[in-house]
DNA sequence: TAGGATTGAGAACAATTGTTCTTATTGTAG
DNA sequence: CTACAATAAGAACAATTGTTCTCAATCCTA
């Protein structure tokens, strides 16, 4: 029984996608692979589609699948050893998926003042903000409260919603808001990103 | 003289991708794009590939240009209506290359427990680590103890270097380190990201 | 009100697409 | 050697592809 070596096509077409960031047809792939017939390059296809390889996306066309991204790893775990780590280096792009999952709906805002410091928001970081009109009790959200963004935990009690600050230390120095004519909810705060190098501008870690 | 709302047509675009990481063809742009004429759904394509949100893939395809991955930045203080931005130029950045500057160098590591907490850096967090062997007192640094990674800032004293946690209300809980037989740094902390959501998949930058 | 650019619909084109079928070649197990 | 599965080629199919063309509707400005 032979064993088709599907690693060795595996191989050419993440080197393709890693230049070309699209897996091509099946036609291209003929050429890719060695020019081989589009009926076999299409079997060779299905095999990786069955190991996780490629999976399809709409439209008849294909896309890395969950495996794609597997590098042949060796071992995470090799005695604590982490210089291996080195050569790998990781898809950049991915952060941005990680993160972001409605582009046109996420706005990033620069944060000032250290209203938040409890909830490990500080100044200098970009919070990650996705519009909705529909936040929860407890979440973080930006406020829109005399025509100015605050970013502050939404909160409720008998008297009706107010906004939190999140800083023990000076907590007298940001008192609850109660806006008078309702709340004015911007986007719920999904995440952040903190850049802490150059130009030093930044380095208070301690309050 | 009539403008073409090139953003609308962008964000749904985007938003696809997000989606299903792949950019689809014309006629299914077309459906995307509330079923507009694939002659004319071909030239707002045109038009997004003059602006480098797009670009030629081999085999006349499509994939998402430099500009495509921008993301929209705010402001936390403007005067006027928050809710049409189009009085200002967005600003726009990504997130990747503000991240991220060597990426060779460039490793993210998850955070297990508190004992930065009071840098603002949670269990959770990405913490995104640099490679180099020329800390600065005072900086946070990934070393490696007990060969385990551990995320810490790095101190003197008169006896020597150690390592310091950030965790004021449970600092009995994390004496310094200072390590018998020299200290390895394997890395600066130069950033982190968060995400604060419940749904969505997980981040595995295998290596 | 008239003119012109923008926005869009619809048809038509060759080329390429994914898929399935049949047939030929190869390698290896028994 | 025989048999059989793996590997490959080639033909054929309808469907979809990107592109270009003409023409209609809409909007803005002069």
């Amino acid at each position: 029984m032979q064993q088709l070596d599907i690693s060795s096509y595996l191989g050419k077409l993440q080197d393709y996608y890693a230049k070309e960031k699209v897996i091509p047809s099946i036609t291209e792939l003929s050429v890719l692979w060695n020019g081989k017939a589009r009926s076999w390059t299409h079997q060779i296809v299905q095999r990786l589609k069955e190991e996780d390889f490629l999976e399809n996306a709409p439209g008849s066309r294909l896309r890395p699948g969950p495996r794609f991204f597997e590098r042949t790893v060796g071992h995470m775990v090799r005695a604590g050893m982490p210089q291996q780590a080195a050569d790998v280096q990781p898809e950049l792009l991915r952060i941005d998926d990680y993160l972001i999952e409605n582009p046109s709906q996420t706005i990033l805002f620069p944060v000032k003042g250290d209203s938040m410091i409890d909830a490990g928001i500080l100044e200098g970081d970009m919070v990650i903000i996705e519009r909705s009109n529909s936040p929860s009790i407890g979440q973080v959200v930006l406020a829109i409260v005399d025509n100015e963004f605050t970013l502050k935990v939404l909160a409720r009690d008998k008297r009706g919603y107010y906004l939190e600050a999140r800083n023990h230390g000076r907590s007298s120095d940001y008192p609850p808001i109660r806006p008078e004519q309702g709340l004015e909810i911007y986007g719920l705060y999904v995440g952040l990103i903190r850049k802490t190098r150059t130009s030093g501008h930044r380095l208070n870690f301690n309050r």
